[in-house]
DNA sequence: TCTTGCCTTAAAGTATACTTGAAGTATTAT
DNA sequence: ATAATACTTCAAGTATACTTTAAGGCAAGA
């Protein structure tokens, strides 16, 4: 079982170190052990955990839910109903994000087209293309 | 042309009077009309502005490049290569951010497999499901 | 007319998620 | 050995995006 020092995870997951030691004083990173200097060792489980952070972060899950998984997880036969909640809401937070951006991605697509349009009038020297076409 | 008050524009798009306030404070609204006893009066144009700050914020683009837009849409002669570069710079943003979160989801969905899986287990009295197979 | 409730400004406060600073100890390269 | 860099704790600071408070003016129903 490989180990590894602040710097390492720090790389590893592109955070900063300062991050890692707030998210064991918050309680998202547990069992950090201790070198004979203090220094902090980190292990596998705790690359699962940051792999999992990881995940919860980019699909926009708050830390305060985080730590109720992560305390969920920890004594999981007694809170299994809440912990698939948990998971449950939000993979339908993920999917309804999902589709939102769908939807607003049109939009934007449209704004590039309609600016890029307004370029080549410029360039051209031609009139602008109509407004009204514009809020849609 | 309609005109609409604070608390009309508020139920309407679903913000507090006081963020309509605040975003004309930081120049995401602007042109706003007062009656004679000076309280503030909406139109289609601030209905229009809206939707564009509602379709910005669901996407994440955040207020400074708000700023941005709306300063190079107010004189778009002179800032339409600007103007071109936010919207595309922010269409590809979106397109990543649907892709992260289509790819995390395959993770969250694997969780909530993963958590039903032992919650039968345990209903059962059935030994639980290998770890082995959670984090992939 | 009174009361309830919405409007106004300006400044201060809040929530979330870190980040930085200070002071001191430890490790690494020359 | 010495200098530069990295580690430690704990508290305070930062960024973003609002939200609330205070103190007062305006408005609509009983």
């Amino acid at each position: 079982m490989s180990t590894y020092t602040i710097k390492e995870l720090s790389k590893l997951f592109d955070v900063q170190s300062s991050t890692l030691r707030y998210y064991e004083d918050i309680g998202l990173l547990t069992n950090v052990g201790r070198t004979d200097t203090n220094q902090r060792i980190y292990t596998d489980e705790h690359i699962a955990r940051l792999n999992a952070i990881s995940c919860f972060k980019n699909t926009g899950l708050p830390i305060s839910k985080m730590q109720d998984f992560f305390k969920y997880e920890a004594n999981l036969e007694n809170n299994i109903d809440e912990i698939i909640d948990l998971v449950t809401e939000h993979e339908k937070n993920i999917k309804e994000q999902i589709k939102k951006m769908q939807d607003e991605l049109a939009h934007i697509e449209h704004k590039v087209r309609f600016y890029n349009g307004i370029k080549e009038a410029i360039d051209k020297n031609a009139p602008w293309p109509y407004w009204d076409d514009y809020n849609i």
